[in-house]
DNA sequence: CGAATAAATCATATCATCATGATGTTATCC
DNA sequence: GGATAACATCATGATGATATGATTTATTCG
C-alpha cells in the first residue's frame, strides 16, 4: 500500500507533532521511540525537510518541528514526498494511461475503491490522529463519556 | 497497491479466460498479446499453476487453461499467489499486531478503507471482467436473475 | 577558542523484485 | 523413434528499496 519507509515517515511525523510542544525532538529520541537505527531515520527525516514539512534546528536542543500546524498536514502529503509516484496506486492492470475514456477491464469498479483510498488520505491530517481514535462501533468499547 | 508480477498475473488470467474456449492458450500468444518477455510470463504462470489457478498441458496445441469457472476466481485469490504477503495492506504504520484490540493510531479511520479494498478483491472475479464494464447501455447489464 | 551536540552527507552493504537467456523435460504428431 | 511444440527450470544480471556505519558541517555552551 504504502513504502515501509512512508511507514516510518508517518510515524516519526506522529511521534514529532506529539512532542514538540516541548521543544525541536531530536533523532534520537526519535530513534529510540521508533526503535530504528538512527542514521536511517535521519535520511528518511531529511526527506521530510526538503519536502517542507520538517523544519531542523542543529545544535544543543536542536531537533525537527513540523513547519505547518498538525491539523493542516494530510497523511497524503506525507506519504507523496516518500513514495513520489503515487501513481502505482492507479490502474490495476498496469496500463500507464488508464482513465474514464480508456478504461481497462477493472476501471469502473476499481475506481470506487480508489477513490476511497484517496480521500483517505486527503482528508485525514496529522492532527486527526493526535486525539485518541474516534469511538466507534467496533469493538464494543462500553466508555461513555 | 500490488506488485507488478500481480498486475501481469491478472492481465495473464483474463486472457486466458477470454480465450481458452477456443482451447489452450499458450505462453507465446499470451506473451505476443501481453508484450512480455516469453520466459518472464513463464515464470508468472507456472506460480499461478503452483497455486491451483491454471492448469497445463504440454506438447502441441498445449498451453495453459483455468482450473475453475471465470466466475468463481475472485481477484484476490490471483494476487495472493503472487503477492503471498497480503499484510502489505494492514496497518499503514507497520504494525504487525494492529487490531481491533489493539489498534494504532489510524486503526479506525483506515479499516473502513481497507475493508472496502479487501472487498474489492474478495467479490470482483475474473467473469465480472469478461463482460464490458456496461457503460451508458441498457440492457446488457440488468442480468439478476 | 574548543568541546559537545545534532543534523547532513557519503560510502557501502544487503535484499527482494524484476528481467533475460539458455537449457531441460514432457507430450504430440508423423 | 525422431522432429517439433510447449511448459519447466536454472543461472545470471539489473535495479531499486532498505539498511548500516563513518564522516562532515553547523550550532550552542562554557
Amino acid at each position: 500500500m504504502i513504502s515501509r519507509t512512508a511507514s516510518i515517515a508517518l510515524r516519526a511525523l506522529l511521534c514529532i507533532a506529539e512532542r514538540q510542544e516541548l521543544g525541536p525532538v531530536s533523532a534520537k529520541v526519535l530513534a529510540r521511540n521508533l526503535e530504528l537505527p538512527r542514521n536511517y531515520l535521519s535520511k528518511t527525516l531529511y526527506r521530510l525537510v526538503q519536502g517542507g514539512l520538517l523544519q531542523t534546528t542543529r545544535g544543543r536542543g536542536g531537533g525537527y518541528l513540523l513547519t505547518a500546524p498538525a491539523a493542516e498536514v494530510s497523511l497524503g502529503r506525507i506519504v507523496d514526498v516518500i513514495d513520489p509516484d503515487g501513481s502505482q496506486r492507479r490502474c490495476l492492470l498496469g496500463r500507464p494511461e488508464c482513465s474514464d475514456s480508456s478504461p481497462c477491464a477493472m476501471h469502473g469498479r476499481w475506481c470506487e475503491v480508489r477513490e476511497a483510498i484517496d480521500r483517505f488520505f486527503a482528508e485525514t491530517t496529522v492532527g486527526d490522529l493526535l486525539r485518541p481514535p474516534a469511538p466507534d462501533h467496533r469493538g464494543r468499547s462500553s466508555i461513555h463519556t
